[in-house]
DNA sequence: TCGGCAATGTGAATTATATCACATTTTCGT
DNA sequence: ACGAAAATGTGATATAATTCACATTGCCGA
């Protein structure tokens, strides 16, 4: 089953899956239907068969599914039964904010190394222990850092420069936070935040309604 | 042709193209062909085309797209052409570093309101002028201030209330950074910005690929 | 003025994604 | 032990988005 192609759309949705499973867990709920789930994360319920059905068959008939199972079950899928090491490159107002931000160690992404180019901030100590190292030093500190992704929060100008020294480094996965769009080598992949272009669309949905 | 069903992904993509565009045009580029554009922003050239053929026709054939009036016309497509007012709900650490993000004023979106349940941050002035309000006076603030979209960087816990808030005070845009699905009725817009599910996304290409 | 070139705009074809609808399987009550 | 009820898994269908391919159009140089 994993031969097949699947969809990024699943694979994003697996994650809301995931999440929203999680609440239920902690709501004592030990088994869901995909009707019910489908309600919760606002899609439709064959959309969640279909999505788990890429993977194998986690689910009772007559049933549903035992919701710590499935939780189990689509870490592995996404490859989140483990820890991930991150590299935080900008440690301006967006960077900083985004380390201190609880949401990423509760999810087993553990930021290990930080960059920036300021001297003013180049061997400060964050909050969670790390220090902050110079640009210059990036290879050097992903290797020993074991860092396997790296979120860019560089202002524009400087994302595509520090993207090709993050490959360079032999990082293969990017979250950029710049507005701008950077081209990686096939082995790189990139996803981006772009909290303006969701403005825009709301935006355009405001203003096309009205 | 504005009544054609318009992707979604259309509209995502026109911001991108604006922001390109936008960039050439500091570098002095005043006419651009779909090829170029497209490999800079990393589709397909017809792709460029094709979502620009739903609003009229923008180019000249045999030459390509005056950058400056293309950058005029997908603003009027998006509803750029217009300030934005908007509020933040939740000023902690990722509420703050955005109020302080260059990037929505410079896009034409101007925060006119904050707000928070912390007494200690009600009534603190902003680095933009604007003061934290408490969330109990959201409706009134909102109408006062004109803010048209808000954003909910609250914990997940209390997305959904400041949600419904919002719609009651008649906003219906919202950008929401909690990690939770919301629900609204149709009147209202939301765009979700969740950096796990990116970093999911990732974490499942290079498990998958290896 | 005219012919060739370049790049748009767009119908047709392809590919991708989502939904329907139902046969299948399991549980549970009698 | 059996039949009804419930909910999965999935082939078929419908919908949507992307890409192709080329006819069309405007520009420029000789």
């Amino acid at each position: 089953m994993k031969f097949a192609k699947i969809p990024m759309a699943t694979i994003n949705r697996l994650s809301i899956y995931m999440r929203t499973l999680q609440e239920m867990l902690e709501d004592d709920v030990d088994v869901i239907s995909s009707e019910r789930l489908a309600k919760q994360c606002g899609v439709n319920p064959a959309q969640i068969r279909k999505d788990l059905a890429y993977f194998g068959e986690f689910g009772v008939r007559g049933v549903g599914y035992r919701v710590n199972d499935l939780v189990v079950q689509i870490k592995d899928i996404l490859g989140l039964n483990r820890p991930w090491n991150l590299a935080m490159i900008g440690v301006g107002n967006l960077g900083s904010a985004l380390l201190r931000h609880g949401n990423f160690i509760k999810h087993g992404y553990i930021f290990t190394a930080a960059f920036d180019v300021d001297p003013k901030k180049v061997g400060k100590r964050l909050p969670n222990g790390v220090i902050v190292n110079h640009v210059d030093e990036l290879e050097e500190k992903i290797k020993e850092k074991e860092v396997l992704m790296g979120l860019i929060t560089t202002p524009a100008s400087e994302a595509q420069n520090i993207a090709n020294q993050l490959v360079l480094a032999g990082i293969n996965g990017i979250l950029n936070f710049a507005p701008v769009q950077i081209q990686v080598p096939d082995c790189c992949h990139v996803e981006n935040v772009d909290f303006t272009i969701k403005l825009d669309s709301i935006a355009y949905h405001l203003s096309a309604s009205s």
